[in-house]
RNA sequence: CGCGGGGUGGAGCAGUUGGUAGCUCGUCGGGCUCAUAACCCGGAGGCCGUAGGUUCAAGUCCUACCUCCGCAA
């Protein structure tokens, strides 16, 4: 099979890193320009961009692929039987689309019409939901409208968001391979708008923790947020980043132990600080840290933090 | 040359105007206790990131480098 691929991110080198495997003909490897700049100053290739050059394929990065026709005239004179793309970054106008006679198909991060856009499976922790999983489809004008072609899934559990996108990376690889050779054989299946939602991009202020929230919704943000953007609270003006928390409702604290100052302690208010963690009220219940991170230093457990600092009882953080 | 914070006994931190290296936790030994992650007493453990420099004397000042981290992208 003759194929252009487009991705840029670690989620999208799994599914190039199949193709090539299976033994296809990936003519181009698509991705977002070099713009990216690391802490120091180096120009950092997209994780796409690296594996292709390791795989010894073309790479084409075009500032924007809409009105871009020498970029589209690059990609008609591929002539692929198909174009794959995995969280690409551009929205591909229909010139594009309309070029493989296999269609442009797409992995994507949830089961869609659940969950559309450019951030699904942080949203799908975030929402709480017990599943979510890969959905192969072809690629529609709109954002993630196309008809489906194939889905597997997967529980979310308790993972983070980091665990739960490199599964999904992986099982995407697995069942866009496996898809790919019977296109044309398999239909489409139409979604149904009316169950599906969107699943906009994560900005870093998501990430400031609201304590009136209750302490489960707080921990998914948190999970889902790990390791990106991470999420944090002030301590005075110091902004202390979240890794890891436990939850507790206001009765299972109380039978805890400690007592029941959470009746009247104000959204974002140190109740406790033990070895444990550190206990914050917040909507409706407890949520307790047990990682932590400092500015400027490395992540530790309470615990560790302790022992060199301390955090009085009653402090509001926010 | 994007901005900024660190690297000090196993861990987390302190170390003032340069002059015998400290704290909390852990650890080891002993004690108290029905018991304990609690409490008391005692001990071990550090070439203070690396390499130079200034100085009678540097963790503490200067220079370069290595390395960890936060922001910003």
């Amino acid at each position: 099979m003759r194929i252009i691929y487009m991705g840029t991110p670690d989620f999208a080198v799994p599914s190039l890193t199949a193709l090539h495997e299976a033994g296809n003909e990936i003519v181009y490897v698509v991705t977002q320009p070099d713009a990216v700049r690391d802490r120091g100053k180096k120009v950092k290739f997209s994780p796409v961009k690296e594996k292709a050059i390791e795989l010894d394929i073309p790479v084409l990065q075009p500032e924007r692929v809409r009105g871009n026709e020498e970029f589209i005239n690059t990609l008609k004179a591929a002539a692929p039987d198909v174009i794959a793309v995995a969280a690409y970054g551009q929205i591909l106008p229909k010139e594009v689309l309309d070029i493989p006679p296999l269609g442009c198909i797409n992995v994507h991060g949830s089961l869609l019409p659940r969950f559309r856009g450019a951030a699904p499976i942080q949203r799908s922790i975030i929402a709480g939901d017990e599943e979510t999983g890969i959905t192969i489809m072809y690629m529609a004008e709109g954002i993630d409208t196309g008809d489906m072609l194939a889905k597997v899934s997967t529980p979310i559990g308790d993972k983070t968001g980091e665990q739960l996108h490199d599964e999904l990376a992986v099982m995407g690889a697995k069942l866009l391979v496996e898809t790919i050779p019977q296109l044309g054989e398999i239909t489409g299946e139409k979604q149904d708008d009316a169950l599906s939602n969107y699943a906009p991009m994560i900005s870093k202020k998501e990430g400031h923790i609201d304590f009136t929230k209750t302490p489960q919704e707080i921990e998914r943000i948190i999970r889902a947020f790990t390791p990106w953007p991470g999420t944090y609270f002030y301590y005075g003006d110091k902004m202390v980043k979240l890794h890891k928390a436990q939850v507790f409702t206001a009765e299972e604290y109380a039978k805890e132990a400690k007592g029941s100052l959470i009746e009247s302690a104000a959204a974002g208010t140190v109740i406790a600080a033990s070895k444990d963690g550190l206990d914050i009220a917040a909507g409706g219940g407890v949520l307790r840290a047990v990682e932590i991170q400092m500015p400027g230093k490395k992540r530790v457990e309470f615990r560790e933090f302790l022992k060199g600092n301390s955090i009085e009882i009653g402090t509001v953080l926010g």
